[in-house]
This record gives C-alpha cells, sequence and structure tokens, in this order.
DNA sequence: ATTGTTAATGGAAGTCATTTTCAATAAGGA
DNA sequence: TCCTTATTGAAAATGACTTCCATTAACAAT
C-alpha cells in the first residue's frame, strides 16, 4: 500500500489484465477504504479524485478485480453486491453479520469448533446428496448496535 | 390438502386477509409442487389452471402468505427469490444447498452439534459486536449432482 | 339475498441494480 | 512510433420486482 508494495498490479496484469487509470483509481479508492462497499459507493468515491470515471467501468473493474482474487464480492442480500480489498490472498475464514437496516457488514472470526463442524457438514452432503459444495457462508442477520 | 383439511385457509383470514379465487389458485400450486419456486415459476404453473392470473398478483399473494407464515421466502442470492410451502407452522431448522448453476434449492437437516455451535456463536456476537442477531442463515453454495 | 364498503386485482408504467452495445480511446507489445 | 486489441463511458437494455390506478369482487351489514 505504500512504498513498491503493489502486489495487486503484478497481479491484475498477471492474469492478462491492462493496468488502466480507471482501474488504478478503483483500486486506490478500495485499497484505502475498509468496510465494505457497494458499486455506487465505489463510484462516488472514485468521482471524487477522477470524475472522468464511468459507473460502468466500476462493474467491471470490480468483476475483474473478484475474478483476479484481489477483491470478495458479498451478497448482502439486499441486492446490492458488497465489494471488499481482501489484506491477503488467501482470507482466513469468517463469517457475516449483516444489519437489515443499514445494510452494514461485520466480518466475524470463525471459532475453530464451529468452522469444524460446517467442514463436516459439507463433507457429508457431498456424500449423502452428491452434492459438490464450494464454499459454505454463515450470515448471521439481525440489527447492528446503531440500528436496533 | 384434502378433506377439511386447509389450515391455511383460516390463517389467511385470521391475519385480515380476503380468501379469493387468484389467491386459492396460488395457494393450489404451492401445495402441490415440492421444490422452493421462483415467482415466475408460480405464476407460470398458475397461468395453467387459472389464465387470469397477474404476476402482480402472484408477488403479491406470495408476500401475503409469508406474512402470514404459511410460505417461507428463501434468497438464493442469484437475484429471484424462492417460496415454499410450510409443512407445519413451526418449522425445524434447517441449511440449504444451492447450485450455482441451476440454481435448485435442497433442504438439508441441521445436525445437532452444528446447530447448537450457531446458537452458541450467536449469543457471543451479540454480547462481542452488540448486534441483535435475527437468524442466521447457513447455505453451502456449489453443484447439484446433475450440474457438476 | 341485496347492498355498500373496502380490499384485491391486473395491466401498464416505474424502480433500481446491473449488463450490454457500440463507437471512441488508450495500453503496451512489435 | 505504430498497430492491434483491450478498455472506456454514455446510452440503451435487462430482469426482478413494485407502484399506480381504475375496475372488480369479498364479505359484513342490512
Amino acid at each position: 500500500m505504500r512504498g513498491h508494495g503493489r502486489w495487486f498490479h503484478g497481479r491484475i496484469r498477471g492474469c492478462g489484465y491492462r493496468l488502466t487509470l480507471p482501474r488504478m483509481k478503483i483500486i486506490e479508492v478500495l485499497n484505502s477504504s475498509n468496510g465494505h462497499l457497494s458499486a455506487e459507493d465505489v463510484f462516488v468515491k472514485v468521482h471524487r479524485i477522477y470524475p472522468a470515471v464511468g459507473l460502468t467501468t466500476v462493474y467491471r473493474t470490480l468483476e475483474m478485480l473478484v475474478a483476479s482474487g484481489i477483491v470478495v464480492k458479498i451478497d448482502a442480500g439486499d441486492g446490492k453486491a458488497r465489494y471488499k480489498f481482501k489484506k491477503t490472498l488467501e482470507e482466513e475464514p469468517h463469517f457475516h453479520l449483516i444489519c437489515k437496516k443499514c445494510g452494514n457488514i461485520i466480518d466475524v472470526k470463525a471459532d475453530k469448533e464451529l468452522e469444524k463442524n460446517i467442514h463436516r457438514a459439507k463433507e457429508e452432503y457431498i456424500k449423502r446428496y452428491r452434492f459438490k459444495v464450494d464454499n459454505p457462508q454463515l450470515r448471521f442477520y439481525g440489527y447492528c448496535e446503531s440500528c436496533k
């Protein structure tokens, strides 16, 4: 994030994508924000530092970053996807608390026991239903401190 | 479903809703289908036995049935909600296997251990993040037998 | 059974997030 | 520098719903 540490630049090029100005601006915004942003959020923030950006490009770039493994996309269940920059390429497993009022998402660490249980269930479903489970997702819908 | 067993009729009236022909036709379809149907699915099926039905009415009736506690609405994460008739008013806890290709949803029974762990996590998040958890949802995204 | 009030209906038009189209532009290898 | 081809952004399209509104039909009261 500082100095020469733009690991994601190499990754983007490595995936065959070009490094363009709008893309760098979008990355800059994602990298310096710490919540889970909607495409609209990103668009507004990028627009402030690079007004020429189009909403279309924001959507396309976000998908590109997800495809490159740099950004995670989270379906909040309210019809608006959220995006978040990964701190590291391999994220540690975690769950989400999703506020039904303001839409805010809180990452919560997975406790070992629960994590193990989910994994066991997954294995069982693969066998029992011949259903190839890719990724289990545990979310807790409710109301955050300021909304309840 | 046969004889006098329309428990839901009383429930609908009890919630202050009128029992109309389109509603009964929609209920008939839901009641005789066993998968998780999208609003469009319901519309198509109802249209076959009652062509006058409008898509608007299907949406409205489905919401009404959810509000009455007769039907459950499931967000499959693909932008299309699914609806399913409850067998009993109080459904036993279960999770969902969701096929990323065909969108099919399989209900899987919650194993006691896992169920207990999720409950424990929920209690912890309530305390730790002051987040009032309403309902935890565990989904396993992947590919069903015929899609993988 | 008839009436009157009011909820329910359905077609058309509107939202809203996201995607597609397409002509113009700009990366970056040759 | 040139040239190919990915990328861009504005506008239009999409798709799942929702809202509007004039018409219809439940059903409570007569």
